[in-house]
DNA sequence: TCTAACCTTTAAGTTAGGTTTATGGTACGC
DNA sequence: GCGTACCATAAACCTAACTTAAAGGTTAGA
């Protein structure tokens, strides 16, 4: 199969990256990625720089990038001003300290819950505590 | 309406908990809560009790937890043993500090490279970042 | 009595990011 | 030339937590 062209099938590709071949297909459906070509027979081939693709495309999602915020980062082309990037980027820094913010008071407030939670022979101090919570905060957690 | 009983029709509590009227519609088919009664005409009537359940609900959304770990604590009732809640809070606890370490990891990958993205003439340090990647870290996000 | 603002129900739609199923063609080793 | 593993498509399904739509009954106020 594809003989001696560097060109894989989506089987070899989604085996290389981690992820099933129905997953390529819906990132072409999405419009995330192409196949560099189709076989005589329909099948789908790509070459390495799919590979590379498909690489950022995990990256961004790994950093929380929604696959349209990503489609966006790849249509931009490494010449581009990064303006673009520049604001994705602080918007996400945004949400990442909010949530920051949000998990910690979080974790404190369970924590203490939970020593509490511990120590008390009936009733449950976690559930009184959220018994109480909303009349204090809006949101602890995002 | 619901002349000097306390009740309260569907769209009051709403209201006073600020959510839409169809979402409490929607817990009371997930078994969340129940109307105290129902007035002639079918109208669901609530007591100021419900007001209460549903802070609860609403705190422990705000903490994490899925309506389905909430219903199991709503079903605990404060006299049960709190083993199983306990359990539910060390469980968060741990997605909670996991998730606290990914978040930070994530926010200092992303400010070097904003910090790199904005000194630089031409080309984008986070695209090249985000290319780079997933060669280091298997999860930054959760 | 009329009308606007409620309320009821059942069923389907939404979002994101995929996965699964049904049906059928293709490639390769023995 | 057969079996098995792989590929194709379209369309349906999945989760969570809701929202919206369609069709119709109720209530309060002027």
């Amino acid at each position: 199969m594809a003989k001696h062209t560097g060109l894989m099938t989506i089987g070899q590709v989604a085996q290389q990256v981690e992820v099933a071949s129905s997953t390529l297909r819906f990132y072409e459906r999405e419009g995330l990625i192409r196949p560099t070509k189709r076989s005589k027979a329909g099948y789908r081939l790509f070459d390495r720089e799919a590979l590379e693709q498909l690489r950022f495309i995990r990256a961004g999602q790994a950093i929380g990038f929604a696959l349209n915020d990503i489609k966006a980062l790849l249509l931009l082309d490494e010449e581009t001003s990064c303006k673009r990037v520049q604001r994705l980027i602080e918007q996400r820094l945004v949400e990442i300290d909010a949530k920051l913010v949000n998990l910690k008071r979080l974790r404190s407030t369970l924590n203490d819950a939970l020593g509490r939670c511990r120590k008390s022979k009936r009733g449950c101090a976690v559930v009184a505590d959220l018994k109480g919570m909303s009349k204090k905060r809006k949101t602890l957690y995002s």
